[in-house]
DNA sequence: GCAATTATGATAGTAATACTATTATATTTA
DNA sequence: TAAATATAATAGTATTACTATCATAATTGC
């Protein structure tokens, strides 16, 4: 999919400074998100980041407060940048069931292609995503992010797919429950595959953690599998 | 459910020295799964720890190297616990689909009684469990981890689970998956209940976590709802 | 009951992390 | 061209996550 060139907006509350408004700023997003898929979130420091894009880090430290808060700014990109591709992947389909079905393509696969014109690497973006964007929620502070809108671009993706649900039945009651099982399910079960397969199934082509979800949602909301 | 007294064993891998073998080792246990409920395993270090039992943190490091084995201690103890749990509730049930049905309620919930013998109070532990757990295995050493054998209990629970699913249906091509799914999904909900309730419904009645998945494996696995 | 072993307490010290602060030097803008 | 702003270079601090040492207390073996 070759997506036109959308700028991706990112709530102010977000950042110290815009990183999108200056050449430092996108170099440490660009550099950041290449650091984290080398060495893990965890092992990321300011100071390795900095030296990898040959500045000190109290320089970082303009544009984010810390590591947490760089985390959520990728998160909030990837999402935003998600629910766009959600978009365009739906309009004009005029079934809510393909709709649907096309929403979990999205939801449950790491990004293939890259549209390779702005500075963010969306392949390695939604590997990251996939593999430590829970670090982003599950710490002491959520509440306090939570607040200031952290999240608000992933409960935006829950929220439109749970409507497609509430389309296709409108008495189903727990849609955001299936939609974030489901997005949580597939980030867990592609970490499972890699570092604990015994927690999960041989996975035979790179569909099956896809075919398994979609086959949860077609059984749970009464979906006759037509293709 | 009472239970008999159960004594627990850790593999010997799991520690430096058997916190099960002296007073200070027990009271390590004991006080940290208070600790960890007050304050978050992110905040707990063992200087903090040691204050609570008084204690230097020095003795603390000659149980445990450091804070994340102390947390895959008392996972390994929960799930080698729950998998007790499990054959108790499963054993002289003639039924699958009833076996099933009981072992999903008992991972898909926090524990609500202590069996009040043991210096492991099980209804905090598993408050721990539920939010915090991920971080055991959600760490840049996880194959160091998983080599040592540090998450064989929660394997065998899943191992369990997903036997039975197998009796159902002998066809189902991925039970591993259905049932960490649910167990991981579980203590997300819980967790976006209380943090994040964008991501998840209205909760009516504590057990809804529990009935959506129950109804997500009658669906997928073709149960008729009797009970 | 005493020696030998082992466990614990008390204290100190170190390297790395996660920042904050300061000032000089560029670069941009008015 | 002056003023404002951004970045570089450097230093410094509190906390964390340990490691090391030695004295003392408790346990065990004979």
């Amino acid at each position: 999919m070759k997506n036109l060139h959308i700028q991706i907006e990112i709530s102010s509350e977000l950042f110290s400074k815009n990183p999108d408004s200056s050449d430092l700023g996108r170099e440490i997003i660009s550099k950041s998100i290449e650091l984290i898929n080398e060495i893990g979130f965890e092992s990321l420091t300011f100071k390795k980041l900095g030296a990898v894009i040959n500045s000190p880090e109290s320089s970082i430290y303009r544009y984010f407060n810390n590591k947490q808060t760089l985390l959520i700014y990728l998160t909030s990109w990837y999402w935003t940048w998600t629910e766009y591709r959600l978009v365009f992947a739906t309009t004009n389909v005029v079934s809510p069931e393909e709709r649907l079905s096309k929403c979990i393509n999205i939801i449950t696969q790491p990004v293939e292609v890259d549209d390779d014109i702005s500075y963010v690497n969306e392949i390695l973006l939604s590997e990251i995503i996939f593999s430590e964007s829970l670090k982003a929620y599950h710490t002491k502070n959520v509440d306090e992010k939570n607040k200031i809108g952290s999240f608000k671009a992933y409960k935006n993706v829950v929220q439109r797919i749970s409507d497609i649900v509430l389309e296709i039945n409108p008495h189903f009651e727990y849609p955001h429950m299936l939609i974030s099982t489901i997005i949580e399910g597939a980030h867990q079960q592609k970490y499972f595959a890699e570092h604990l397969p015994a927690l999960t199934d041989k996975i035979k082509d790179k569909n099956a953690i896809t075919s398994f979800y979609i086959e949860i949602v077609n059984q749970i909301l009464n979906i006759k599998q037509s293709q």
